[in-house]
DNA sequence: GTCTATACTACGATAGAC
DNA sequence: GTCTATCGTAGTATAGAC
């Protein structure tokens, strides 16, 4: 082969981690495998040495998204890593910048307009995750509401025009997150 | 003219209804312009006496629909009607059915990609929302972290592959916000 | 593995007949 | 207001040269 051995992976991937930022940033259905390609100095032909079609590139995206976000949001490590955790996400510069952001709120349409197979890649790492909070929160049930409500809050947070309202509604979320956690369990 | 006084008013508005059915089925971006006149009996080069672009008929989807949100789940009728809606929100129900439900969690990645004008329309009727469930709750916190709670556990319900699942993520986020109403307030 | 070229389909939008 | 026809572009995917 005229390609060192691993240039293949290498290549791959770039194209994967330039097609993630693209998706979470304009939606995966609106972007091309032309411009896909391009982005990383590539013509679109060649995308079809790497992937069978653009669905498959799709569920490999969701597959390393999710496992990123098992590593970064795990909270395996106590409550302080929870707590850390919880003001990262629910941040202005995370609502600003989608495109390096976690891919739940971001693709979360879109994943759930996907076929089985992907929907049940990101089943499995959002349960891994869940159970990481839940071993920490205590609390299966309040692991669960609390994942939902950080998803909800950056979507929210993103579709309004002013950034003292995004604030407040991530505040919010945060204090309410807060008193959840401090508060007592039945 | 050839046409009653109403008739474009009625085709505008079947339209309407029939392209926001489609939006939260499948995304907005995901369906064309001659597949929304399709779906309504008509053709497609008709589009263009209703609307004068694609991105036009989106903005009165998005203002249409969150008017009607506020219609359905405004608070205004006190603690009952509250616990009501939250009830059907986090149903089983409206998780399957996403043509037939609230805008928000189905085209809420669309609405924060989308123009300013845009996004001032939905902070106009989002922001009338949390004021009547703020006024319930007597917190204008927790009327906000409420709310993106309901949004993001339809967000992630419909991600999973299995009904049990959702089933438990639903029911977490009901008996959590049921926790935070009932619990004391600070 | 990547390139150019291309087939085929779909898109958003416009023009002119009725 | 709606139709058919069409323009120009962009989409996914494939074929063959290098």
């Amino acid at each position: 082969m005229r390609y060192s051995a691993n240039h293949k992976e290498e290549t791959r991937e770039k194209l994967l981690q330039s097609s993630a930022i693209s998706a979470k940033k304009s939606g995966f259905s609106t972007v091309g495998v032309d411009g896909l390609m391009k982005a990383i100095g590539l013509s679109g032909g060649a995308f079809y040495s790497h992937f069978s079609s653009k669905d498959e590139l799709f569920a490999s995206i969701v597959e390393r998204e999710l496992r990123q976000s098992l590593e970064r949001l795990g909270a395996d490590q106590g409550r302080e890593k929870l707590e850390r955790c919880l003001k990262q996400y629910l941040s202005l510069s995370h609502v600003e910048h989608a495109e390096s952001g976690c891919a739940l709120p971001a693709l979360g349409a879109e994943i759930a307009r996907s076929d089985m197979s992907i929907r049940r890649q990101a089943e499995h790492w959002i349960c891994l995750l869940q159970e990481s909070w839940a071993q920490v929160l205590e609390s299966e049930s309040l692991a669960w509401a609390i994942l939902s409500q950080c998803i909800g809050a950056l979507v929210m947070a993103r579709m309004l025009a002013t950034e003292e309202l995004q604030r407040t509604v991530l505040r919010s979320s945060y204090d309410e997150i807060g008193r959840q956690i401090a508060g007592p369990r039945i």
